[in-house]
DNA sequence: GCCATCTTGCACAACCATGTGCAAGATCAC
DNA sequence: GTGATCTTGCACATGGTTGTGCAAGATGGC
């Protein structure tokens, strides 16, 4: 189980340098997508061919980006919850957006794409969620009841996209983000707008920063 | 202005390849986006090299299918209207809808790619008429008045793509669709899901086979 | 049937990626 | 300082794409 002993220690630099991919990787996978591994490779101060001494294979690199980040929405996501499925959607909603407002284009590309698999289960977290709300909000009668929860579900989520792509066009601020996130998905589960605002008033903390903490 | 005075008629087949060629363009970039010329041109029949007898560049052929397109949801969008903006937005979608829901990856493609200036108009006309319906919603208390019109507008493009992936996902029939993207195109315009259903009750032909011939 | 009009088949250039091999150098641990 | 641990720089293989050139063939117009 234990590694083969060592001569000598790893160098430092070299675990900086990983790292130091890991983040190029991350800023410019998320202005372009398809950046390649070269200059990837130099935003970090390397050479592509010293990549393959981290990483065997490009998809390996965005594929630890893509793990890192499901971790952290997975983290974000059991923060908090709320019996209100109402609440609960806006909540979620909330938590995830502070996740990754800042990923957008990654989001993006992971979610629709083939590593989808590698955040399978944090997608899961969400999707199992919204699910579940949207059946309680249903049965309430507080949201909508015309169309199955699993459908319901996928509306709010790309609801979600919508924002997305909607906050880089009118560079939306961080607030006006988490704002607009939530009601567009209380919108798709159902409520009126002024349903969904007084959501927001009765629960100010939705909005207040570090809320939940 | 005329062409220089043929020797001869250009021969029918050729005419008829060029279509052919169009058409398997249309069907395979809907299945995969990124399908070759090679693909295309051998599903079509012909050779690749064939195909730069039509079009001067892949490019070319992908303008001219876009193109198409624009102008058939362009004239389908002029064919009725309603004044009432609530229901012109749930007109808005049937109208797209019927014509977008048979290609729905190329619909994708062409707005969110290079292609999308291409088809400008037809998208401008949409959008524009969706900014109306959603500051004279406003105005009459109908729809959202929480957020600017034009911010509307784009949650409303947005659940009509999140309902062109539904419909792939769960392989809606053409009315179903119809109603999902109804349906969530009047919820990101502000509405409870009831009146959104309320609507749809009380304007059957909305859902109606050729109603608005 | 003639001949212009496509179409084919093949070769080729160009581009742009990823991934490897290897020798020489820089850097850090000890 | 020594030596293992990275990093570089280069060449090269591989695989995919688009776009061209050109000769030979098939097809349809007149």
């Amino acid at each position: 189980m234990t590694d083969p002993p060592r001569a000598r220690a790893p160098r430092r630099d070299a675990a900086a340098n990983r790292e130091a991919l890991i983040e190029a990787a991350r800023v410019l996978l998320n202005e372009d997508p398809e950046t390649s591994l070269d200059t990837i490779a130099t935003a970090a101060g390397l050479t592509r061919r010293a990549v393959y001494g981290h990483f065997p294979s490009r998809n390996t690199l965005l594929a630890e980006l893509a793990e890192r980040g499901a971790a952290r929405v997975a983290a974000a996501v059991a923060r908090a919850t709320s019996d209100d499925p109402v609440v609960d959607v806006a909540l979620l909603g909330r938590l995830v957006w502070d996740e990754i407002e800042h990923v957008r284009a990654m989001t993006r590309m992971v979610v629709h794409g083939p590593l989808r698999e590698r955040i399978g289960p944090a997608l899961g977290l969400i999707h199992e969620r919204l699910v579940g709300d949207a059946a309680r909000a249903a049965e309430l009668g507080t949201g909508r009841g015309d169309l199955p929860p699993e459908v319901v579900a996928h509306l709010i989520e790309g609801a979600a996209f919508t924002v997305l792509d909607e906050s880089t066009r009118a560079g939306l601020s961080r607030v006006e983000g988490r704002r607009l996130v939530i009601l567009a998905g209380l919108s798709a589960l159902g409520l009126s707008w002024r349903e969904a605002q007084a959501v927001l008033d009765t629960h100010r903390a939705l909005l207040d920063e570090e809320a939940q903490r």
